[in-house]
DNA sequence: GCTTGACCTCAACTTAGCTTGAGGTTGCAT
DNA sequence: ATGCAACCTCAAGCTAAGTTGAGGTCAAGC
């Protein structure tokens, strides 16, 4: 093993694809711990390329960095998330599609039901009443872009 | 007939369960024109009541106000949207669910494939690539909150 | 030992969709 | 004719997830 695994800033921006200021921000926000030099410069691990890689492809799949913080805060920091952590992770991320899959069938349901009718009429259609109920929840998924 | 059908912005806010702030917020960003008294104060027409419910259902759906105040382009102002409007844009909308869905069954799927991988190697995992996939277009699909 | 590119912090700016507050005016019921 | 709730404008603040820029420091190669 090389003596001297640890990465600066740039080269792990390299690795990941993510923005210098984007790996910052992440740090600000505890989502990584890198030691520091003497002269103050951010040393990472080699683990924290698939730290980062893991918080782009939850990112992807719609959760919000806060919501990665809850699902990393398992891993300690400098351990690669391994084939268990990410089944335990994935599984957790996949009833949130799942979830988000449903409402959204229900939504085309009752938009189905509702294309012709155009009564827009409050308290009575089914699709503003549906989507009140999935537009209340503060917390709720947030998706796609 | 009554002689006055104008409504100051409390009452329409009342109707619609809209905040007071938010129909300014809308009139600002041009979704709804109301007239104004000689003292200076916003006097709606009872189809703007429908007009805003429009714009709440439409927002529920996943639509941006501006995607809105597209949507809504063809509607002059004082003219209720009516079944062949609704038709026309529902029609617009279930498109978007539609490609909604299937990219959210596009990610559930490989998921599938990545549970117990545990790879997030870049490059070569199916999830990470697909999340770039869809993840680029800056106008995707905004969804749920 | 010096140059230069990579690094540092901190503050301000971005978009969307509003809310909140200050300070002032209107309009309707009595 | 007056009291006061409801209205008005304008400016600033909020969240998310960063980016951009100014001004300054570090470290590595020659």
């Amino acid at each position: 093993m090389k003596a001297n695994d640890l990465l600066p800033i740039g080269d792990l921006a390299r690795r990941t694809g993510l923005s210098v200021s984007a790996i910052r921000f992440y740090e600000e926000k505890g989502l990584v711990e890198p030691h520091r030099t003497a002269g103050n410069q951010r040393r990472f691990l080699r683990s924290d390329i698939r730290r980062l890689s893991f918080i782009l492809i939850a990112q992807k799949l719609g959760l919000s960095l806060s919501e990665i913080e809850d699902a990393l805060a398992g891993l300690p920091q400098g351990r690669t998330p391994n084939a268990a952590d990410w089944k335990r992770i994935s599984g957790e991320v996949k009833q949130r599609i799942d979830a988000q899959i449903a409402a959204l069938e229900k939504v085309r349901e009752d938009l189905d039901g509702c294309i012709g009718c155009g009564c827009l009429s409050l308290k009575k259609c089914a699709l503003y009443n549906a989507g009140d109920k999935w537009g209340e929840g503060g917390s709720g998924p947030r998706v796609l872009r």
